[in-house]
DNA sequence: TCGTCTCATTGATCCAGATCAATCGGCTCG
DNA sequence: CGAGCCGATTGATCTGGATCAATGAGACGA
């Protein structure tokens, strides 16, 4: 880690997912209550965070970098189950373990808080569980969203869908209004996203190029020229009407 | 309604699901702020509750009976996204519009809140607001659950992982310690909620009969002599481990 | 400059579950 | 009591995505 961005995490007011995160409502008092108990850390892209079922003696906010949720079952077939993109909470208050296996898929920087304090500021400081409980009631629309992507849609709706989702949250333009994005994840943990096997993600990112509605500058360098086609690839209304 | 369920459903004291619900870790004062919110509307099965983007100016639990969360693309392919039975929440607080079809699939009594003064409460009612954040990430693993059977699960393993919810939800047991419980739901439904087509949950259901797992008295009423192979033919560990 | 390692692509074949279609059984209503 | 209806079952066939297998293409260290 730089200098520089040393001494930007070290101090909340800077932060870069200060208005988003699970601090987003905290004023300047209460900032300085969590600067007491958060420390910083860091991880290798595929680094392992967190075990399921290990004990888990912290909470955290996503900073920079992707991390991914994975279940997994005894014969080993595995079903990714959350995406954490920056600013996304990760942990559970009130529980000992983690549920899940929490893996680093980039480079990562997590903000941690110890739990035990933190538990304790979020009975003390309604800002914090009320916008956990506003992060949390939008992770469940999201985790009930994917359940229709793995229910009911077919190969190619899938990746156009997990296309649309990473495209929306860390979009780049390009100057011909074309959106412009890195897939933080490879092809097999594409594939554990979205309940299928590498090989078919492979093809169906394959047809999507060849039918034009995205291309392809290595391997995760992903250029959309017209969000409606992939939108109405992955399934949804192209108008892009959202529930509010 | 009977007399005597109305006199039970009237006084909070009294409430079948008082232990559980949203409500749950509310004192007398606060019950009695609730009292005077709450109102009780019961629906037959098979009506919708609300659709999908209608405007809703409540927040409710359910009492008795079962309902679900359904949503729909627009070529008609419908995903159930959630199950909501006895103490289970229904609504978003801070969101003025239903994202999900409601549909009672049983005869359903809903005790319900006005949105507004209920946001209210919440922000005056720690008890409150904790309880739903509790809720909401019971709520956020059940759905996270439900990814792994819908991404991974094959159509017999889905069908027991059904079998499995509704029984630990509805137990009653028979005297030779085989677990008794009516489903909820219509093979059609089961179908919805599995991301499978309504024959596959018939011919399954015929297989797992045939198999010995279960035993069927009628289309809804359901014996499993042994939960411990149900769970196995839901390709979960047997021993029931939990985390906790 | 060349192995080799990891990740991705592409091809050939197979099969679980979808689809299309007929039948059944219980229930209600005339 | 019979007609019609709705939900469920069962059969025959088809197909999208899995599986098995080979090849390609960067990245990196020796």
């Amino acid at each position: 880690m730089t200098v520089a961005t040393k001494s930007l995490l070290s101090n909340c007011a800077d932060c870069p997912i200060r208005h988003r995160a699970v601090c987003a409502r905290c004023e300047a008092d209460e900032l300085a209550q969590l600067e007491e108990i958060k420390y910083y850390r860091s991880f290798e892209a595929g680094q392992t965070i967190v075990w399921s079922n290990d004990r888990m003696d912290f909470v955290a906010s996503v900073v920079s970098g992707v991390a991914t949720l994975t279940q997994t079952m005894e014969d080993g077939r595995t079903q990714m189950v959350g995406l954490l993109l920056p600013s996304d909470f990760v942990g559970r208050p009130g529980r000992k373990g983690a549920a899940y296996d929490i893996v680093a898929t980039t480079d990562l920087i997590m903000c941690c808080f110890r739990k035990k304090p933190f538990e304790k500021m979020m009975i003390e400081t309604p800002h914090i569980s009320h916008r956990l409980l506003e992060m949390t009631l939008d992770e469940l629309d999201a985790a009930r969203e994917w359940m229709l992507v793995l229910g009911r849609k077919t190969a190619r709706e899938k990746i156009a869908s997990l296309l649309n989702i990473v495209a929306r949250r860390q979009p780049t333009f390009s100057p011909h209004g074309a959106v412009v994005f890195d897939l933080p994840l490879t092809r097999e943990a594409m594939a554990d996203y979205l309940g299928l096997t590498l090989e078919t993600v492979s093809r169906q990112m394959s047809a999507l190029r060849k039918a034009g509605v995205i291309s392809l500058q290595g391997n995760r360098h992903v250029t959309v020229p017209d969000m409606a086609r992939l939108m109405e690839a992955a399934g949804d209304d192209s108008d892009g009407g959202h529930l509010i």
